[in-house]
RNA sequence: GGUCCGGUAGCUCAGCUGGAUAGAGCAUCAGCCUUCUAAGCUGAGGGUCAUUGGUUCGAAUCCAAUCCGGAUCACCA
């Protein structure tokens, strides 16, 4: 149980022993204590005050009196500053805590639950390649899909691919009409860039025509509809949803190319699915529900056979949920997704990593379904997250001015390599050893810099300042764990025994403090679905670990009994640093 | 206009289920490598926590209003 925890049951005990009165948790706050007092946690004594008709003072020596004589194991000291009862816990309690779980690689993670949770991320088009929106996308989704399985879940990590519709069909035009039967193979171009260069070739043309019926005498809003390629491309998606040979064949051979693209780049940056649906499977899915609706009256059929629903009534607008024609929208496709992915999985919770200019759409669809009273509708929880943004404003496909994420990858790669050449400690690696290197800290530095937000909000990225290594940063961390395991290669710890009665040092015991709280951030960083606690935490590890590692030696401790405490919190530091990157899907190297 | 989200140091961000003098990194300045990896450590300067009012013993944190920025409110996905 964790010690803040401990403290607080234990000081319910002692208030009923005292007083006479049942408090809970909620009643009175611990925390840590403030380093410029004496004391490792804190009892807030305010809220007791009133109910108790205690003066601080009177309360606090009654209270810290009783805490120590009663868990003698727990507590050594206290003090009282205003309102404050400061306790010292005992360093046994730490040195036990670090023998039990300095090698214990499962240390912070919870028994399994028997809960199933599914979590949908990166979902990406078929027209162009991934960029750095989707990186940050893939990163979370991946993250929070880890730290909900540290939590005891089952996951299911999924992935919905958008591959048709309109959007397709842009670059399969603009392939016909400009590519003279050009592949990526003898262009040799990654697939997903060879497609997604066809996609921008539409919007040109696209402009161009506009541009030329203008001149010729036409409305803009006649020209958008009227410009040739954009005709063409429309009747391709008709012929698509008839299922047209020539066209099945080309849009199956073009995603190929796409797939191949991104299956490098998923591999690249250790995104996995466990199941992918295609939307040219699913966009049929939901109308079987929009009949079911309709005879439960939560949906209504207007004259012209479009069927709605009013949600105005929840501060929401009327939402279509199938067109006159009889076709099926987004929202109607999403609800039969969701029964589908139910139905295959019997999922406990439903996760969606979707960035939040779509927050409308997911209330809606969370509400739909609970209109329908369909049983997993309490299920589904919309992982929100803001959008990358440059200096210059939004990132525009169409206007070249995104961020490609494996230009960004290799760039950082570069940097990777130019930096840990400047600095020529690893010169006896292999050629093979120092391409994993730049890799791993590369995406460590990619990865932590895209995490380490809050991702409910939007961030700003500069190209022109590339990632940086140093301070709150991944090759940081990293590095810290190097540093670590540098030490561990020339002894490791052993004798649990001779450190249990050794007296800490203030940054011996600040470490362990923060490193007995790493199970409390994996539960908060779960039920928040928040990745960035967990990059804070383990920075603040590091850089604790960093002032430890300066101001005291291991391999020269002053005595044998300290260099084997300082090699013990040495492995706990470094299995903590290593399992909580690993939560955030990154690697740390043994040496850097 | 309705709804939702954000506004904390020059910049990027923590802190937000109310608690002690608001914290990091970058940048700036001053120190620290004959000793376990200096991608490091120590210190300094830098703040009207958007504004105003309210609740409270106590507010960056909760409530209300206002200002600024963004998202969204399609028979698009």
């Amino acid at each position: 149980m964790a010690i803040q925890q401990q403290i607080q049951e234990a000081a319910i005990k002692s208030l009923e022993q005292l007083y006479g009165k049942q408090f809970t948790a909620k009643d009175f706050q611990i925390n840590k204590t403030k380093p410029e007092f004496e004391g490792d946690y804190t009892i807030v004594l305010f809220s007791l005050l009133k109910p108790l008709g205690k003066s601080p003072d009177a309360l606090g020596n009654e209270l810290g009196k009783h805490l120590v004589e009663n868990n003698a194991t727990l507590f050594t000291a206290y003090n009282i500053i205003k309102g404050f009862l400061n306790l010292t816990v005992a360093d046994a309690y730490w040195l036990q805590l670090l023998s039990a779980n300095y090698n214990n690689v499962s240390f912070g993670k919870a028994a399994a639950k028997n809960q199933k949770v599914m979590v949908e991320y990166s979902s990406p088009n078929t027209n162009k390649p991934l960029h750095l929106g989707h990186l940050r996308n893939n990163f979370l989704g991946w993250s929070a899909a880890e730290i909900i399985k540290a939590n005891g879940y089952d996951t299911v990590k999924t992935c919905i691919v958008n591959d048709r519709g309109i959007h397709i069909c842009k670059s399969m035009i603009a392939w016909q009409l400009f590519a003279n039967g050009a592949t990526p193979q003898s262009t040799t171009t990654k697939g997903d860039h060879f497609v997604g260069d066809y996609y921008v070739k539409f919007n040109d043309e696209y402009k161009k025509q506009i541009e030329e019926l203008i001149a010729a005498g036409i409305k803009k809003d006649d020209a958008e509809k009227e410009a040739p390629i954009m005709k063409a491309t429309q009747q391709m998606l008709l012929d698509w949803e008839a299922g047209k040979p020539e066209v099945m064949e080309l849009w199956k051979e073009m995603n190929s190319w796409v797939y191949a693209g991104f299956d490098a780049t998923y591999k690249r940056i250790g995104s996995n699915f466990d199941k992918t649906y295609y939307e040219s499977n699913t966009y049929l899915l939901g109308k079987k529900t929009v009949q079911e609706g309709l005879a439960k009256n939560v949906f209504v059929q207007k004259e012209d056979g479009s069927v709605w629903i009013d949600l105005t009534a929840d501060g929401l607008d009327e939402k279509i949920v199938q067109r006159k024609d009889g076709t099926s929208v987004y929202i109607t496709q999403d609800i039969g997704l969701a029964q589908q992915k139910y139905d295959e999985y019997k999922i406990d919770q439903s996760i969606y990593v979707i960035g939040d200019e779509q927050n409308y759409h997911m209330k809606v669809l969370q509400l739909i379904c609970k209109k329908l009273g369909l049983p997993y509708a309490d299920s589904i929880y919309h992982l929100s997250y803001g959008m990358v943004e440059l200096p210059t404003g939004k990132m525009k496909s169409r206007e070249g001015t995104v961020v490609d994420a494996d230009d960004l990858l290799d760039e950082m790669e570069r940097v990777a390599q130019q930096k840990t050449e400047e600095l020529g400690k690893v010169k006896d690696f292999t050629a093979e050893e120092l391409k994993e290197l730049y890799r791993t800290l590369s995406l460590g530095a990619l990865k932590f810099y895209l995490l380490r937000v809050d991702p409910k909000k939007k961030m700003i990225f500069n190209p022109e300042e590339s990632i940086d290594f140093h301070g709150y940063t991944g090759p940081f961390i990293q590095y810290t764990h190097a540093r670590i395991k540098s030490i561990l290669r020339k002894q490791k710890a052993n004798d649990s025994n001779s450190i249990q009665q050794t007296v800490l040092l203030p940054l011996e015991k600040e470490l362990l403090i923060e490193l007995e709280n790493y199970p409390t951030v994996i539960v908060q960083a779960g039920n928040e679905h928040d990745p960035s606690h967990l990059a804070n935490y383990i920075y603040t590890i590091a850089k604790t670990f960093n002032s430890f590692y300066t101001e005291h030696s291991v391999m020269n401790a002053e005595t044998e009994e300290k260099k084997q405490l300082r090699l013990f919190i040495c492995e706990l530091t470094a299995n903590v640093i290593a399992s909580g990157m690993q939560l955030l899907g990154i690697n740390v190297p043994e040496r850097m």
